[in-house]
DNA sequence: TATCCACCTTAAGAAAAAATTAAGAAAATA
DNA sequence: TATTTTCTTAATTTTTTCTTAAGGTGGATA
């Protein structure tokens, strides 16, 4: 993950990129509106995050900039702007989120860490979700430390709900991946395999891993 | 919404003026600055498109004009020129945008509908308000750090809610979002829901992001 | 001050969605 | 083909969510 920090005042610049590279991001930076400009529009950022008063180019002008150039990396404004008006122009100007300074480290990283956040891919790679183990090579599935017995479709079921995450899969995407075309979506086969697969994995006095979420499908997910 | 479009080139005004007809907008145009102007100074448009080199009144120059007798319509120039400097000069001189020759009507129309404050559309993009974050993807919502659970309805409010952010949101509109047709537009649904909501999101003590605007709607937004 | 109006607040129960069974169909295996 | 396993269907129960409706609150208005 490639982050071009653009912020003219020397201290909160080494601020940020030292928080940023202390969570193993890659950084660049620019004291300068103008150069950082053209950093953003030569190179393939994955963030960028830009400082609002500069001298020679403001935040919200490169950002104005960039996206009239079909630029869609995610922006982060920093400004000390309190008034409302301010802020719904800078989202306007194509920016995706601003930080208010004076702000915590805390609170900078978690942003930045949404502004980057994107859907994984499915793989066959072992999927490890607390103490549930998913080797789809061996088909092998283990919950706290013991080997559980799942049928195809249960096994096919868990493994794309686990690849997913955190995220929710609906009922639609579920079928399209785990049946194939021709297969009944009004049919509750999946409730009732989601019911198998809960007996199995989700017992009693353990946390649920798996969660239905009404209307829209099923997520898996360590909750705290 | 009335538009106004001044661009002396007869192919690119027809182009211009046709384009915005079919998306439904009521267009008034003139091919000479500072008839333009004139018109502009005396109307009250709803945008104002502007075309940067015109004989004897440029864009820039009806643009600050404009400015100094404090009209805040929104102005779009448009422009050949690719140099920063002059890009920046022109933001500077109170336009609100500019877009670049030669574009594509897509472009020009999405930008139209920008500067007009449209609502936006509801992509599944994870919104960021303060300390609320809402990712429609994950069916999550945190606020102030704090996991929150909503229902089916309410996360499809709030997000519609947050996605017009800074702007009223009215009843039908909301009916029309997230209600299906058949919906009672006479119920107290969506005040209800709207309660419900609040009493996750806006717990006491927390600056309310949830305002209600009586007679119009409801609106998102930070107050500080 | 009385009245109206828009919105808020509650709570009940209607409606919808999901969980749970169990039986039988289909598929895999021997 | 017989047997076993897995999957689907469908009826029933449980849970969750949504709507309705009645009463309350507070500001605006005459």
């Amino acid at each position: 993950m490639k982050i071009l920090v653009v912020e003219d005042d020397k201290e909160i610049n080494d601020f940020l990129v030292k928080s940023l590279k202390s969570e193993c991001f890659e950084v660049e930076r620019s004291f300068d509106g103008k150069q950082g400009y053209k950093m953003a529009s030569e190179n393939d950022y994955d963030l960028i995050v830009l400082d609002l008063n500069m001298p020679k180019l403001n935040g919200d002008q490169i950002c104005v900039l960039l996206r009239s150039s079909n630029i869609t990396t995610p922006i982060m404004i920093l400004t000390v702007e309190k008034d409302v008006d301010e802020k719904v122009r800078l989202l306007n100007s194509g920016a995706d989120d601003f930080l208010s300074k004076p702000f915590s480290l805390i609170e900078f990283i978690a942003r930045v860490k949404v502004l980057l956040r994107r859907p994984k891919m499915i793989t066959n790679d072992v999927i490890v979700i607390d103490d549930l183990i998913i080797d789809p090579q061996k088909h092998q599935v283990i919950r706290a430390g013991k080997e559980l017995e799942l049928t195809f479709k249960e096994f096919e079921l868990l493994q794309f709900l686990a690849s997913n995450r955190g995220y929710v899969v609906s009922r639609g995407k579920i079928i399209e991946h785990v049946w194939d075309m021709n297969a009944d979506l009004f049919s509750n086969s999946i409730e009732v395999h989601i019911f198998n697969l809960r007996k199995k994995i989700d017992k009693k006095g353990m946390k649920r891993l798996i969660h239905t979420i009404p209307n829209r499908g099923y997520k898996i997910e360590i909750k705290l």
